[in-house]
This record gives structure tokens, sequence and C-alpha cells, in this order.
DNA sequence: GAGTGTGAACTTATTCACAGCT
DNA sequence: AGCTGTGAATAAGTTCACACTC
């Protein structure tokens, strides 16, 4: 205010919204496809579509980075690839770690996804000795008694933790003790990490739930009136007088679903 | 659960936040491991520490279930396991297909997690003839011509796409055809549905590429003045001469990077 | 004319803090 | 005394709509 107009929008790299960095990644996707195709430049609209977001949205995520179009024109492809990626760190290559290399470490390793731009898999670490040295993805097992020295040596500062759900804490405990920063965790369990360490989660079982309930919704509400399924008891309108009137419907029955 | 008895989400139900209904998933993770242990009640506090979130928003998030808690007591186990169970639409059972079984899909389908409470596999399906009638997961791999048809007699709502990226539109569109109505992608790729169908995506690139944004700024930051890792590629100051300035920081260098 | 960049309006989500029940 | 349930306050995210630039 004092400074009458600071003609920069607080645009550091700092004060970037979380939900605009997580799409990020989305639109960098995008653009990379046209890259390829070597399409020189795009509009907001066009990319949104291609990303699968709304064009204000985008325009207004861009703005966080700085004015990077061109107004009456659109975005320049390469150059828009590039600031995406430098803003999300991915001008340099980052080594990570993986560990549990069982059935959905193993699909990982192998996944391309991983290798792609600005990662490298420095290490896949089991704990069954049996694993050890087999060669996944094209790289031998490691043994977990050797984590602390991969991520040492290798200056590790992501890792993946793909082990079952039990084994995962402790995993992750190390991982960090070994100065590992940022873990990717696919057992199904709540990882607790000190300040400063990132914890991102995929689970399968999480995103068919909240599926479900949405599925379970439109399925009470097909049709509207000529409903398939009976609305099953509507709240009488009192609501309550003697009666513990819990949620909004349907109390424990007697026997518990298994 | 027999044919009908979905229960209609009647009065309050209406209108759970999104987000309250990605965390029910995590409550009822939390809830199931503490039924487990034969724990019978649960407070606020103690629940919301095993899910990973703060008490004020688990009690936030309950209230739009209904009123499920005893105060001075906290939350019956039980109870709670069977009203988010209900509210998730988890006691009925959901038959899934699974579509692309290659490295990922044969790992998911092995995956405990997916055939976790309220889950089925229906079937596997995948497009590479060699693969048919081979058994992954227990059950043998059906050929892709005969989707329209699995899915219709197992009453399939929910499809899970594990293809590559460039498969995953159009089996997307047949299963959408099919009747499918919410889809778990996993294939790095925006799927367009029409309206009425929902698409979660898991992807694995797009969450280590967030990681890599905080790690980048936490490596940028440390010490404030001389970081351990210098920045890489720092920019030439070349660019445009007339300053047209463009971003906070840094123009294309001359070289994209790979 | 076309399309970006962005304040302002609006919507959704989180946190606070405390009244009210057991 | 203890802990839930929830309005009220705050913060974060999205959408609108239009001034401005090329």
């Amino acid at each position: 205010m004092a400074t009458g107009r600071t003609h920069r929008p607080a645009t550091r790299s700092r004060g970037i919204p979380e939900a605009t960095v997580a799409r990020l990644p989305l639109y960098l996707r995008a653009l990379t496809a046209l890259s390829e195709r070597s399409v020189p430049t795009v509009s907001s609209e066009e990319l949104a579509a291609a990303a699968g977001v709304n064009s204000a949205k985008l325009r207004k995520d861009f703005s966080y980075l700085g004015s990077y179009g061109t107004r009456g024109v659109g975005y320049d492809v390469e150059y828009l690839v590039y600031q995406i990626s430098r803003e999300l760190g991915l001008t340099q290559d980052w080594p990570i770690v993986m560990v549990g290399i069982g059935n959905l470490g193993a699909a990982l390793a192998n996944y391309g996804g991983f290798a792609s731009r600005g990662f490298r898999v420095a290490a896949l670490i089991d704990a069954d000795p049996s694993m050890v040295g087999k060669p996944v993805a094209g790289m031998p097992v490691q043994y977990i008694d050797d984590l602390e020295k991969i991520v040492d040596e290798n200056g590790v500062s992501i890792g993946v933790i793909a082990t079952p759900a039990g084994a995962a804490q402790q995993v992750c405990d190390r991982l960090v003790a070994a100065g590992v920063t940022s873990i990717l965790n696919f057992a199904p369990t709540v990882l607790s990490v000190p300040d400063g360490v990132d914890v991102r989660k995929v689970d399968l079982s999480i995103e068919l739930q909240i599926l479900a309930f949405h599925e379970q919704r439109k399925a009470g509400e097909e049709g509207g009136g000529e409903a398939v399924l009976p609305p099953v008891v509507r709240e009488p309108a009192t609501a309550t007088q003697a009666d513990d009137r819990k949620g909004p419907d349907g109390d424990m029955p007697a026997v518990m679903p298994a």
C-alpha cells in the first residue's frame, strides 16, 4: 500500500496456492503432448479443454506464475513447458528410492510414468532377502539394511513406500531419519512425520469408496418421482419427541454387517 | 444385501461436502482398526489422531452425518463403523470390472485393498488375446470384446481403467456406453465423460511432481543464503533485451531441457 | 477481433470457541 | 468434568466479467 503500486504481484515462487500446484502437472502433460505435435501456441480455452479444467481457472493458475501469455494470441507452448517445469522443479533430476517391491511396488517400478521427466529411480529396496538381487525393471533389488546408505550416497530426498501397511511407518521413520523429506505413500495407513516432511498418499480403496458414495446416491435418486427404489422411511416432519433421534436415517440394525 | 434396501439418503444427508466425503474412508479405516482391537468407544481427539486430521474437522464432518456421538463420552466404535459404511454405500456389494491387466492392472487385482469391504472384482478384462484365459489374482482374464456383456450381466457400475494412456478414452467410452457410471482411472490421461458419470484419477507421476515442487522450495530456502544444492540451470540473463518482464524469475534458456 | 490477466463476487472448506448434553 | 455439536469467523478456492493488450 505505502508504495502506491507494487507493480509486481507477489508472484515470487512463494505463495502459489496448493490447488494450483496440484494442477500444474496436468497442464504440463497437456502442453507436452502439444509440444510433441509441434503446436506452437495454444489458447487458455484449448489448453484448459485438454487438461480437463475450465479456462478461467487455468488463466488464474497461470497468473500466479507470471504473465506468460500474449493477449489476443495465447501461450507459447515451448515457453510454458519450460516455465512450468521449472516451477515444479523438474529442470533438475530427482533421485528417488522405492521401498517395498511386491506386486504393486514392482508394477510401479516398471511403470513408465515414474521414470518420466525429472525423476530417476535410484534404488529399489525390499525387506525380503529372497528378493534381494533380483532384477526388477532392470535394476537389482537391494536389501533394506542398506537403506540409510543408499539414501545418503544418492542424495535421495523423495521416497516411495509400497510396503504392506504394517511396515510403512517404520520404513517411513527410517527414510526420514536418513534425510528423505518427501514421501509418496501407497500403503493404506496414515504416516506420521515430523514438520518439514511432506507426505502424499495414494489409496485405491479410498478412491473406490468415494466413488461408491456418489454411485449410491445416483441409484437412490434416479427417476425422481417414480423412484425404482422406494424412498424408505421418510423422516416424519415431527422430528423428535421421545425419540432420541440420531442420524438422518437408519438406526443400527440388530445385527452388524460383517 | 438382497435387492433393494438402498437407504434413501433422507433429509440431512443431502449435501455432504465433498471434502468430508473424501475423508469418510479414512475415518472408517481408523474405526475398523479400533473395532478389531475391540475398543468400544473413542473420542474425537483420539480418532482424529488415528486418521491424521484435527478433531474439530472430524467433529464437523460427523455433524453432517448426524449426531452419532455422546457428549462427555465419545463415539461408539461399532455404531460409527456401521453408519459411515452405510453412508458410503458399503453395506452393499459393488461389482467392479478392471480393464487393462498389465503390470499395474495385475498388481491392483492382486492388491487386497481392492477386494476389501464393499467391492468385488467381477471381471478382469484385457485387449491382448494372449492374456485371455490366464489367471490373475485367481480369476481368468477376459477378452475386451465381451466388455459390454460382462458389465451388463454383472450389473457393474464401477470400472477401473489401468490401460496405457492411448487406450483409456475408448475403453472409457465403452464402459460408459455399457452402463458404468463411475470410473477410477489409472491411465495418465484426461478422460471425458458425459454428465452423470464420475471419474476419479490416480496418477503417480502427478503426485511425484507435486512433491518435487515442495521439495524444490525446501532446498531453495534452507539457510536462506547459501543453498547446499545449487538450483541448477541458472538462467542466463540473456533472453530478452527490452525486458518485457514476464514471470517472477527466469526467462527461457536458449536450449530447452530435455 | 481475440484472448489474456485480474479484481471482485461467490462458493467451499477449515478453524475457533463455547453452549449444551451426559 | 468431559466431550460433542455447531454457529460464527476465517481462509482457500472458484467463477465471473471486463479492462486491457496485441
